[in-house]
DNA sequence: GCCACTACGTCCAGTTATCGGACTTACTGC
DNA sequence: GCAGTAAGTCCGATAACTGGACGTAGTGGC
């Protein structure tokens, strides 16, 4: 009874990199987003070795954030889809896709731009569902914890 | 001139999970938000081998998202305190908590809630900064390009 | 039919990284 | 002096990654 179970932190952040949590996984995810969903394709945009790329799709697709589907029998051709978990993804994407944009470009452009359908550049904010104010880590305490975040 | 470079694309997502696109890289960052900042802590919260979180904390130093600062001199203590690009990196772990807790818990309570300053539990909604709206990949184009993202 | 080409992988061998556990150094407190 | 903590380092075994060649199943041109 006396569980004196120390750590690991079981927690969604380490649940979720389980399984997304490596460059080519995202960036496989991040291809599918842009549109190419062939294995050759994310290969070619993204670099990464066809074995490795192969791996992460098993397992993407495993985890239930991809499906891959035949779009044509005869050429056996197959394509890699988003289901609802994957486009869940979207703001994991675009909140690192932002953080390199303001933190990696010195100066420069960013590499690429996304418009929003309202006709905007997108730039993101993180916003609390409940009151819309933008998230600051300093406005935000774990539950009833020991663990304190004061300061930064 | 003919500049026949084909990809690997050169992207701001790319470019940021160089840095912190590994797990133990990104989960550091989540103990150091989370208030601790100590290696020890670290490992033992993060379950990380003690070599790779000393690997990870210097590239991530070395990066400018964390820095390392004696906090003792007699006896040799330092802790780990997040930059300005350090604390950017929110809507990240953000994000990856909110798709974890939605998409990993079946259907169990999630193991950690944060709570906002607004006095409710934390749900991130990643919004335009030009109109305000949640944002959705289906709303989202890439700048004047080839790559389409029809469907999904 | 034959050749070239594409898509989607697999196989391999060499290198690199990860892992867990033991060990080191520099202290403090009893 | 002895136990304990913090912050690493060192080590050997295993696992993962990498780039390049190869395999297979088809198409389209001539």
């Amino acid at each position: 009874m006396t569980s004196i179970s120390t750590e690991p932190r079981t927690c969604s952040v380490a649940r979720t990199l389980e399984i997304v949590g490596e460059k080519w996984a995202l960036l496989a995810v991040r291809e599918v987003f842009l549109g190419n969903r062939r294995f050759d394709e994310m290969v070619r945009k993204t670099g990464a070795p066809r074995d490795t790329m192969t791996a992460r799709l098993k397992t993407l697709v495993a985890e239930g954030v991809l499906e891959r589907r035949p779009v044509s029998e005869h050429p056996p051709r197959f394509e890699y889809r988003l289901t609802e978990a994957g486009l869940d993804l979207y703001p994991v994407i675009v909140s690192l896709m932002q953080w390199g944009d303001r933190h990696l470009t010195n100066g420069e452009a960013p590499p690429m731009v996304l418009t929003h359908r309202c006709g905007h550049p997108l730039g993101a904010v993180t916003t609390c569902s409940s009151c819309g104010e933008p998230i600051h880590a300093r406005d935000v305490r774990p539950t009833p914890h020991r663990d304190s975040l004061e300061g930064n």
